[in-house]
DNA sequence: TTGAAAGCGGTACCAG
DNA sequence: CTGGTACCGCTTTCAA
């Protein structure tokens, strides 16, 4: 709990030298470098946190904005924040957490305490209240997602349309006709963003290249077994030979054990692509499934970065960044059996 | 983005006025007092962050240090994060993550830079690095958990001892003197503070109560579904008729299938107790179960109460505070079958 | 290459 | 009940 004055008498220096040496703003003899980072290192000195930010122009925290909405997959949404605090810590920043309530309401309140440089927005809805605040406020916001009203807001996320084109051209071009696509639980598709984006795209590739294409929900959350099943047994019997897959983990293996049950191998008799996932899939899946990853990472590191722009002279001119889909093959698609 | 001087003219007042009518550390008129209030109003002033950090003695921020470990059941961490970020607001305080590597160098820095005025560590370990580290630094630091060494440590738990105990008396009680347990992953007895707790615990008591005690892990994660199984159909040809859940929320949902295939009905051919169960038991669960709860809530709000009292001149004198158990019946709990 | 000093925006003490 | 002002610890401009 030294201060900067403190460190100074030590090294034998005056305090803006200290600050300079330790800066780099200015340039400074290697010999008082040198003393200077000797008697930071003998005191144990660490800038003050509050008068950095009231003198300097920087607070150094993010504000994370994540209502943990009950409905929302635990585990990817933990990766998210895990992402978003590693990448905030490589540029030196720190996350300050605004839950529930507070991800409205706290975000006008770090706004206008300064507390924070920028605000990073998680868990975006398709029609999020926080959208309409970010634009009445003065601190930069990174939309990790994309809300259906995102005029003029700076917003991050998997190209989510493109991954679900990726793989319906994918399956298409092996010679699959009859397409199907099992997603998320019924209520992810009246509060979240990306599902309806994946449906929607699933459903014009389709159309596009001419193929037939059902739909089912992974059910609510009580039924969801029932619910997969049935589904399964569903594109079956309607001789569905190409699915989709952009679903939680234990949806993924709920419907493996029933193409099992029901003698069919994967790729022999479906094939079968995995959209947006966001679990370790190689490690999880007791079979190998390609995959469309969602790389929590990729979001994170750029909505970083647009925030550290956002708080530069020129700020980003790009207002949506959709991350390209990368495909991971595993065997998991094969041409479409002879009809 | 105006501050305490423009509110101070707008008023009519004085900076000192403003920020006492603000506080209501020193009494000021009525009349006064609405003046500045309205100004405060009309400007959308909000004081800033690092002037109040500098000037005042606090920060209004806690730091939460949470490892993230992948083995950690993600619904029930977030359930925490939300707990202590609730209980922190209602007491005018913001939370700092510190994640992953940041956990343990992450407390250092915040703790060296005055940027918080305590630490609530989270997910805490049996032997567990930020121990050494909480005794170093001077930030007041609160465990949730129980880590085994916690000499002079401030930590809030539910008494998981307690808790298993109480288990075993209610099954005892009702005349059952053969139970089993089943239990967390293998691996969370390794790393985390309270599975073994609860092990240790149901062991002794059932010594104490001089009954047989069996025990099985959920097993490892790919796995579960196998172990699980496996456990209950040992549990049952071993004629135990007391079962202690100390598990995850599909793992209750696997045993209750399993019970239900070997045609066991609760609670008369077993009788069932849950064991810090972290979940709406009532309201996944389709029978139900007797529960001693786990309550991030109240662990998460003594610990925002004891992390404001180590600011306090007078710091906390009582160093380990356990919750006491509550039972929630259910029915789950029947006399055991004459033999 | 270095030092002195003016803020940054509050808090809280000292006067009145 | 209210005003003036000395800090809090750092960044950065101005001078040397």
């Amino acid at each position: 709990m030294a201060n900067i004055t403190e460190v100074a008498e030590a090294a034998g220096v005056s305090i803006s030298t200290v600050s300079y040496a330790l800066s780099g703003k200015r340039p400074v003899s290697m010999d008082t470098r040198l003393r200077v980072q000797a008697a930071v290192r003998e005191l144990g000195y660490s800038p003050n946190a509050g008068a950095r930010m009231l003198a300097g122009r920087r607070t150094q925290i993010f504000a994370l904005t994540e209502p943990l909405r009950s409905d929302s997959h635990a585990p990817t949404h933990m990766s998210f924040v895990l992402a978003a605090s590693v990448a905030a810590r490589r540029h030196d920043y720190d996350i300050l957490l605004l839950t529930d309530e507070q991800a409205s309401a706290g975000m006008s309140r770090v706004a206008a305490s300064g507390l924070v440089d920028a605000i990073l927005v998680l868990d975006v809805g398709a029609h999020d209240e926080r959208v309409g605040l970010s634009r009445q406020i003065d601190t930069p916001t990174i939309f990790i997602g994309v809300p259906d009203d995102h005029e003029g807001l700076v917003c991050v996320d998997l190209d989510f349309e493109a991954a679900a084109a990726l793989a319906v051209d994918t399956l298409v071009d092996a010679g699959h006709r009859s397409l199907g696509l099992i997603g998320q639980p019924v209520v992810a598709y009246e509060k979240s963003n990306f599902p309806p984006r994946v449906r929607r795209a699933y459903e014009a590739s389709a159309t596009r290249r001419e193929a037939d294409a059902r739909f089912f929900s992974s059910g609510d959350r009580a039924s969801s077994a029932d619910a997969v099943r049935a589904a399964v047994d569903d594109l079956i019997d309607s001789g569905v030979t190409g699915l989709v897959l952009h679903a939680a983990d234990d949806v993924h293996l709920m419907v493996l054990a029933r193409l099992a049950e029901r003698g069919r191998r994967i790729p022999d008799d479906m094939s079968v692509i995995s959209v947006g996932t966001s679990f370790d899939a190689a490690a999880l899946l007791p079979v190998g499934i390609d995959v469309i990853p969602l790389i929590p990472e990729a979001s994170c590191e750029l909505a970083v970065e647009l925030a550290l722009q956002s708080l530069s002279p020129e700020p980003p001119e790009v207002k949506l960044h959709l991350i390209a889909p990368t495909y991971l093959s595993r065997g998991s698609v094969a041409p479409a059996p002879r009809s």
